[in-house]
DNA sequence: GCTCACATTGTTAGCGCTCACATCGGCGTC
DNA sequence: GACGCCGATGTGAGCGCTAACAATGTGAGC
């Protein structure tokens, strides 16, 4: 009760399995004639290639693998669909192997995972310091391609320019009158936070300004909201840069609940730009990373690694933008 | 240079391929002293079974097809990621082919390209009325189910219970002490939508409530918003239930625009609970799916049609929790 | 008319695995 | 002690496809 096999559209049109095999290819010596009559069987059959078969005998399926950890964030998540979309276009399916933890044994189990499906090529978005030793011990024998991973590492790595975002942003707030900018970041070991600091404090040291110390905490509002508690004690804060807009909704909340109005007493800016940032309360200034251009730089490392083992550049890195909203001011006089 | 083989590991420890196969695949009769030197062979080697022979030998691959469109949603974001635990944990691989839009061509051509790679089961996340037609057209080699999926069809189907949500959402808010609760709906073609507003529609009529009209809008912060502008300028209204917490946002900052304080003059509840809902002003009340026992039930529907022709139970409902925050009071006397 | 180049089609051999069946001991039974 | 049975293993075929090569047809050029 198998479908039909490519030898039942053969027979039907009057000619070899090759040729049928030819014409599901592309192949160009084949005759237009021929070429039509083949077609017509496999509608008439509704005949569908078996990739399994295929992917046996060239070693390699169209599928490219992805790993990734909590694909609910909005940036995991955006990129795992952009990256869907991409592959699509460039005639791949996506399948995703999630890891509870970034840490080694887990993503090579699911880098195993892929690599047993003969996966065309597998990316990684590995946005964090444990990930980071797995992916150099790893068998070599097809293409890979890390997102937001470790800027040190020697894999193809394609990454959003957190430094030159987050610059922007403590810029941005510099530029509007503000003393200073003190800094919620994401978690510690993520990349991510890392980079962000970096621009952070690269652009108070350039201009000059005194370099508050760290606010630290984690993606969620939940942990925003317990630093804004504590920023909002202070007088002496008139700006603040959140890692993300998440963070930032959370310090929104508990400035309002301690009566300091935002922008007028105190200025936020976000990142990630989420749909919803332009209805916080305020509407969120953010740094709007684009997602779409990195999925397609990951494919295109991945694709080149394919076609050539002369790979080009080995390294993208995909500039922010910033989007202006109501959440920044000069600060009170 | 691919990698070894069964035939490989079957020579390094003597024995026949098949019976390096049947270790593989775990099956009883295979001494325990073969079983070891098999093992220890599969591992000097560094053997990895390649999926594509098994699934064309077998017809099948391990591997659970998901069709969705928009992945960036909170709901379908949360329901592919705990798909994909779930699926994890049974030992298949999640292939997702996400689709722009949810008609009848898209999807007959995402679950053919999973056909093609022989799935062993395709879920299907189709919440919109355009999405139904097509699955019934679909060949039926190979299990199907569908979620959020239309109430009406005889395709199987798991679906969180949005008549219920709403209802308890829509009494909570008349037990509060509110005349009527006002409604901003999702799109019109979504059966999430016609589920919130049947179940508000039962909870007003049973209590006596007046039925006021639905409020129309999309699942944006940015529809939210709009609607909320409008419900801000009219008196009589002190109760909102807003189709999800998005819509709920948009409508707190319009209300807050418009002076309007929340939940002194006017109470607002949304669905879904996203993470941040906590940390809205004021935090949200808000119904919460169970997204992971949804993704339990459908993959427990697929593997009950893979493992026998007398398939039980079709349909799945989940029930969604209420989960009480600050946003909800009496109405003003 | 014959040759050669090239376009078109067919033939054959696997890819790495599972399935169905064959084989081979050892053990209990009468 | 011959028989049957069962657990452990091996053998052969074939899943549906592509790659390499073979075979045929077709027309240009002399």
């Amino acid at each position: 009760m198998r479908g039909p096999a490519m030898t039942d559209v053969a027979r039907l049109a009057g000619v070899s399995h090759q040729t049928v095999s030819r014409v599901l290819n592309g192949h160009p010596n084949v005759r237009e004639q021929t070429r039509l009559r083949v077609q017509a069987a496999i509608v008439e059959l509704n005949y569908r290639p078996n990739r399994a078969a295929r992917a046996l005998v060239t070693g390699r399926s169209q599928v490219i693998g992805v790993v990734a950890q909590n694909t609910t964030l909005y940036g995991p998540a955006s990129l795992l669909a952009a990256l869907e979309q991409t592959a699509a276009e460039e005639g791949f399916a996506v399948s995703v192997g999630s890891v509870r933890d970034l840490d080694r044994v887990s993503i090579s189990a699911a880098v195993e995972r892929h690599l047993a499906h003969r996966v065309a090529g597998i990316v990684v978005i590995a946005p964090v310091e444990s990930a980071g030793e797995a992916l150099e011990h790893l068998p070599k024998d097809v293409p890979l391609v890390t997102v937001d991973g470790d800027p040190r590492r020697s894999v193809p790595l394609v990454t959003v320019d957190q430094v030159a975002g987050a610059r922007e942003a403590t810029r941005h707030l510099l530029e509007a009158g503000h003393r200073t900018v003190w800094h919620v970041s994401g978690p510690a070991d993520w990349f991510d936070s890392a980079g962000r600091i970096e621009g952070w404090r690269e652009a108070l040291r350039t201009a000059g300004a005194e370099v508050p110390p760290v606010v630290p905490a984690d993606w969620s509002a939940a942990s925003g909201y317990r630093c804004g508690q504590m920023l909002a004690r202070m007088p002496e804060v008139t700006a603040v840069f959140t890692a993300n807009d998440h963070l930032a909704l959370g310090v929104l909340r508990a400035l309002h609940e301690y009566g300091r109005r935002v922008p007028d007493e105190i200025s936020v800016v976000g990142f990630d730009d989420v749909p919803e940032a332009a209805y916080f309360i305020p509407p969120l200034t953010t740094v709007r990373p684009d997602f779409v251009a990195v999925a397609r730089a990951s494919l295109d490392l991945l694709l080149a690694q394919l076609g050539s083992d002369t790979v080009g550049e080995l390294r993208q890195t995909i500039a922010p933008t910033l989007i202006s909203r109501q959440s920044v001011a000069a600060p009170p006089s």
